[in-house]
Parts: structure tokens; sequence; C-alpha cells
DNA sequence: TTGTAAGCGTTATCAC
DNA sequence: GTGATAACGCTTACAA
């Protein structure tokens, strides 16, 4: 409950040279400084937020934005990782960060450009966004334009956005590599042929390799029916490459549906076909075999950006921000 | 960026009853009113939190806790969901929901405790614990001494707390109702044979239902090896009750295991036991066969606990907040 | 029913 | 180096 005045009343120093002390800034002579540190100490003082905030109209708030597709869908754990770290980073610095979720599809929303006005209008001193589609880019343009800065995790460096990122391209080239290295040579990739990341870093290790690129393309379904999706997506695989000895699959789900189809078509995992996931979902661990898989570092990835945007924060640094991040692949019996 | 003073400006009227015509608070002419609504939304205003908070010296900020084992345990998406519903009442009232993380063993820690005192410092106006253990129980005592209302997400009634909690004695009970419409009749729980109201709910259900209460005591093992767990535990559960033929598990992670182990016994889930699991995790969706399961209403469970706490918060309500709320059984293909 | 004035705890501007 | 003093935008006595 201790005041700035508090302090000023015991250490006998001014309101004025006490605020200077405690925020190291401008001239303070030594012996105020230690006056002031003990008393800060010993009354267990702690600044009045809604004063800085008031005075210097600025907040300590971070702003944490994760768009959802639906009230209803389905937490997002990896988010939540994402949130831990940002956490961990950001309350070393007294900051905290705030979580927004925005309902909305990741395309554009109006509803949610208004939600989003409102976040800004509590002058948040900087704003993350947990993922990368086009609502979010619409936002951060609105946030640049509002003057607070923003920052991204995102699947691509940009020269548009700042954004920490992370490199599945590195992250499935690693995974065949895996592959190869246990000795698998018919290795195919499960999943949508869209242009992805994750499918480059298949076809640059298969060239790299000089085998030959086997892509199986998968519809995308729902959730609640991607074991009926795994297990066509299995005969699917064993029907178009019926030599296959491996797998990589687009995500867990996909690939937790596969092992499933296998085993009921008589292939075992690994010891005929290895297998490897993507996103390292608690599933994952579950999954029979449990899945190796191919992992972003969540929490590393929060703490990550959390530190570039504060320093965006703080040092109105103008430089773009492009940090990129390994995956690793986690191993457990799949593969 | 309208203040008060210039909505006073336009209005002709002075700060202080447009101060009271926005909160509707104290004596406002109609004629008055109706300007400062004009207004408002023409100069689109919005109250200065720090302003406000700084003044009243409250602020708008609803502390969310979450107390959880380590930095490094999974994310629990069922805490997510209650933060969703958390979220979505309390944006209808304009306050802010803000998440604070506390690692802490759930049995006690002086660093959560000091962690705890930095949060209340900044006066939120209500503090909700996600969920029930020592650790949380401690800190709604620090909280109430400090005179900020708090509630409890639980899994039980108190006359000591302020509660919301789940009936998960209903959940069971009604589960083993389900596995005996089903036919079932030689019902085992499986699970940590503690004193817990799921364990309740099974004996009620069981002494009314007339038939033999069939308890398998498993140990709880750590989540990265729940599918050995699991398969230990089918064996146990076959070896002590030949004749089973249908399961609740103390958990989805349990049941998951014992249907794998299951399956690799010759037993067919449901055909042969019909299993329910518990909590419908993520991973109830992806077992084979897809779980059963018995689950909290995590969403609206948050948004219970925030309408309490909020009627505790504005109201002064000193009334005991005791909300139960109903389990439901999700029907999936095990059961 | 409305207005005046004080002050919440901090930071910024200046004069010393 | 330091200390008055004003101001941030709002709420709350109290006076009118």
């Amino acid at each position: 409950m201790a005041s700035l005045k508090d302090i000023a009343a015991k250490t006998g120093l001014s309101m004025n040279t006490v605020s200077r002390a405690i925020r190291h800034s401008g001239y303070v002579s030594e012996k105020a400084q230690k006056l002031v540190d003990a008393a800060v100490v010993e009354l267990n003082y702690q600044p009045n937020r809604a004063a800085q905030s008031l005075r210097s109209s600025r907040s300590y708030e971070i702003a944490v934005i994760n768009i959802v597709n639906e009230p209803s869908s389905a937490c997002d754990s990896m988010a939540m990782d994402k949130v831990f770290g940002i956490k961990e980073y950001l309350t070393t610095d007294s900051y905290e960060p705030n979580m927004h979720y925005m309902y909305s599809s990741p395309e554009y929303s109006a509803e949610s450009e208004k939600l989003f006005s409102n976040i800004l209008w509590q002058k948040p001193a900087g704003i993350i966004f947990l993922s990368e589609n086009a609502m979010a880019m619409k936002l951060y343009n609105i946030a640049e334009k509002a003057g607070i800065p923003a920052i991204l995790i995102s699947y691509a460096g940009s020269l548009e956005y700042d954004s920490v990122y992370v490199d599945r391209r590195q992250g499935v080239y690693d995974g065949v590599k895996y592959l190869l290295k246990k000795g698998r040579r018919n290795i195919v990739f499960a999943g949508q042929k869209i242009s992805d990341q994750r499918f480059e870093g298949y076809n640059a290790a298969v060239v790299d390799a000089g085998i030959s690129s086997r892509i199986v393309s998968i519809k995308s379904g729902g959730l609640e029916e991607i074991s009926k999706t795994g297990r066509d997506a299995a005969v699917k695989i064993l029907s178009e490459q019926p030599d296959v000895d491996g797998v990589i699959a687009y995500s867990d789900y996909l690939a937790s549906g596969i092992a499933l189809g296998f085993k009921s078509l008589g292939k075992r995992v690994p010891e005929d076909i290895a297998l490897i996931g993507f996103d390292n979902r608690e599933l994952a661990m579950f999954s029979s075999p449990p899945l190796t898989t191919i992992a972003q570092p969540n929490r590393e990835l929060g703490r990550l950006t959390a530190k570039a945007l504060l320093s965006k924060v703080l040092l109105k640094n103008t430089k773009k921000i492009q940090i990129k991040v390994k995956m690793e692949l986690v191993l457990r019996q799949s593969a």
C-alpha cells in the first residue's frame, strides 16, 4: 500500500527524486539511490499502474489476439503454450499480457474489426497476433496506423510484417532426413497438396536425397471424423504407393488416423511403415503407437515474440523484425 | 479520444453531470441524459480506465488464477474453455479478465503466495480460481481478508467458499445408469480408490441398481506412460473381474489406454465391454474407438462463475454462492 | 437536479 | 542533483 509519497517521507527526499531513482531516469545521487532502494524494499512499494498509465498515457498491457473460427471451436493448446511463453517473458518486465479472443473467421469480419477498435482504445503498449491469417494482417495494419507496435507469430518471414515465424519447411525437411537415416527410401507425404512450407520441405529433402517424390493427396475433414479420414487415407496411401515404408503426415490428427488405418490393414508401425506426425499435439502422445512428430517450440515462440515486441515498444526499434524459429523432431515410437 | 470534458463542452453540462449520466448513478434529468447519450455516440466516447481506476481505487480487472504444477505441464484445454466462458460473460459488462498462471504445486508454495500478493496489489475487482486445491483455498482466504471478492470453480459445494461446482457424483451416477440401460450388469469402476465424488457416484448407482460393486484400483501414472498404464489396467480388470461387461474409467486418459489394452487382449469395445471415460478431453474424440465420456460444460461453467462473481462485486452480495452444475454424457462409440 | 472543487498516484517541466 | 508544482481523466463530497 506504500506510495511514492510514503517513500519520500521515509527517505526525506522529494517524490520527484524518488520517482527518478525508481525508474533510473535522470540524475540521482548515489546516496539518494541507496536510500530509495532500501525504502522500496522495506515498504514493499509497488507502483500504481493506473496512475502510471493515466499520467504517461500509455498502458503496460500487451494485447494478445487469438483469432478463432467459432465460439464452439476446440481451444487450441498450442496457442495456450504460446501465451505461457509470452507471459513468462513479460512478467520479468512487469508488463501484463492480456488475452483477447476474437471469434471471427480467419478471412474477415466487420464485427471483429469493431472489437479490435475497442482493444485499441485501451491503448495497449503492444499487440501480439498468435496466428497468421487475413484477419490478423488486416488488424496488424490498423494497429500500425494507430501507432501501436504489433508483431505476428507466423509461418513465414515477411517484409511487410514484423514476425517471429516457425520454419515448417526445415521441420519437414529434417523429418524426411530422419526417415532416410533410418533406411526408409519410399517416403510418402500425405496431406493437402496445397502450396505450403511443409510440402516444400518434403520436396526439397526428396530432391536432395535423389529419391522420388510420392505425394498422396488427402482431403482434410472435420476433427470428429478424423479416424475415418485417417483410415481412408491409409487405404489410399497403400493403393497409390504399395511399397511405402515411410510417411510424413500433414498433421498429428491425420497421422493418428493413418496409424489406425495401417494397423487394421495389417501393416505395422513403425516396423513396416515409419510414420511422422506434425505439431506435437496432446494426441500424439496417446496415439497407438505414440507418434514421432515435428514440433514447434510454442513456449519458446511466445518468449521470443514477447521479447521482440518489447524491443519494438521500448526502443522504438524500426528495423524489421524477422525471427526464424526451428522445429524439432520429437521422438516417440511411430518412427 | 474524447473525454468527459469534451462531452461537457459539447452538451453545455458540467463534467459531473455528464459522469453521472454515463454511469446512470444519481440524479440526472431526462433532458440531460439524452444530450449526453447523443454526445457519447457522436464523439465515440470511451471512459479512460486508468483514470477510473485511479480515482475510485478499484480496477475493472478480474484476475483468473490457474494453478499449474509445472511450467512444463501440458496446457489444460479444460481451463482454457472455462476462460472462454468467463471472457464471454465479462465482456458484456466491460470487465476485463486477466489470466494469471501460477506455477506451483497445488499443495503450497511461498513463491506463489508472493506472486499472488503482486496480483492483489493491482486491486482486481474480483478473483476467479479455476480449480480447487490447497493452494487455491489459501489464496482465496488471503483475497477475502484483503476485501477482494473471490470465487472458486470446484467439485463440491462448501460453506466456507463461494463456488460454482461440478457435480461429478451425478455425472458418474448417470454414466452407470446409462450402462445399465444398455443391459450391462457387471460394471467396474477403474481408478484410484480415493474418496472422490466419482467413486461415490459409482457406488450410489450400483447400490440403487442392486448390483455388486466392482472396484479395480489403478495407480495413476504420468501422462507419457498412460498407454502402458492403460494396458496394465486392462489386464488387471480382466483378471479381477473376468465377467466384466462395462467400465467406468477415472479419466479419459486412463480409458483410452484401457481401450487399447482390451483390444490387444482380444476384447471388443463396446461389443464385449462398454467403456466410459471422464472429462471429454480432446483425446476422447481420437481414441479407438472414440470414447463415450462424462463431460463438464466448461464454457458454461466459466460463464456462470463470472456471473456469480460479478454479483458479488457489484451487489456486495453476502449470501454464500453455491452453484451446482450438471455433467453430461457425451455419446460416442465406446459405450 | 446540477455544479464546484478536491484529489487518486504518478510523471514532466522547470527553476533552484 | 534536487524539489516545487502542474497535470493526466475521472469520481465524489458537498454546496447550490
